[in-house]
DNA sequence: GTTAACATTAACGTCAAGGTTAATGTAAAA
DNA sequence: TTTTACATTAACCTTGACGTTAATGTTAAC
């Protein structure tokens, strides 16, 4: 199957980046599409994905675009070495120890959501009870 | 019971902001801390919760300061309504649906950390694998 | 009473993450 | 074939969130 080829307009429609948003993306070194003869950028599908993927750790996890480079790198690197690519025990102790730290990152920020949502819950409830008892006032 | 102040100082050393970050945040009008008479910025135990707060804002949902302000107002809006702050129903309808706004973004910010957390998990279910088939290799 | 360790404001600097403009090249459509 | 709608790089601009420095005032310790 042909590969489809997208050039940076499109890019910026599917993923609502503007186009020097994305040209920046390249400058980090964050993505690399390849070009045709004459300079443009063609993005594949897996571009586009990770480009998902970027947008989504920065507006979840508000990572800033270095943290996310190392992450994708992380990624990367392990995905290597569980498809073959040689390596060390010493290695992989820390890939493993990087991911944990990922998680815990990760947990900590969850466990922040979830407190800041209790509070909006237990606002909204007490609201809802106002207002009901407007609604009684107002049948009276 | 008299209330205890404390000066910059000790509130940066307290909460791990620097100095001119509090001093920032009084600017946004995000905190408001009392004065000596000759100048000096005096903040109550209230004051550096709210100052905690905004940092676990800042960190866990990657607020910029101006949506924590807007956060923060809209808290202590709803809390002087609840507290017998006269109020019509259009209004209390308003920050029911502003409220309910915000546990939406929320949501969706779990969301995503949750899909993130599980592929790290992934990873690092197969790297402990890879681990366990070094270790059987060594032993033979 | 003076020195050290705090505090203040004001103003300029910095860094990340793009926005904007300019000058120019390429591709597709009329 | 010449517009029109794309694309490119380069360079400077902007905004948010502070850092840093300077000039100066205050308070506590010695």
């Amino acid at each position: 199957m042909e590969k489809k080829y997208y050039k940076i307009e499109d890019v910026s429609i599917k993923t609502g980046l503007t186009k020097r948003a994305i040209r920046y993306y390249e400058d980090l070194n964050l993505i690399a599409p390849k070009r045709t003869d004459s300079g443009y950028r063609l993005y594949t599908d897996e571009d586009i994905d990770k480009i998902q993927k970027i947008i989504s750790l920065k507006e979840s996890l508000g990572f800033s675009l270095a943290e996310i480079k190392a992450a994708l790198e992380l990624d990367k690197n392990v995905k290597n070495i569980l498809s073959g690519e040689s390596a060390d025990i010493t290695t992989i102790d820390n890939y493993i120890d990087m991911i944990k730290e990922q998680i815990k990152l990760i947990n900590e920020k969850s466990n922040k959501l979830l407190t800041a949502k209790q509070r909006f819950e237990e606002l909204l409830l007490k609201l809802n009870k106002l207002k009901d008892q407007f609604k009684e006032a107002d049948t009276i």
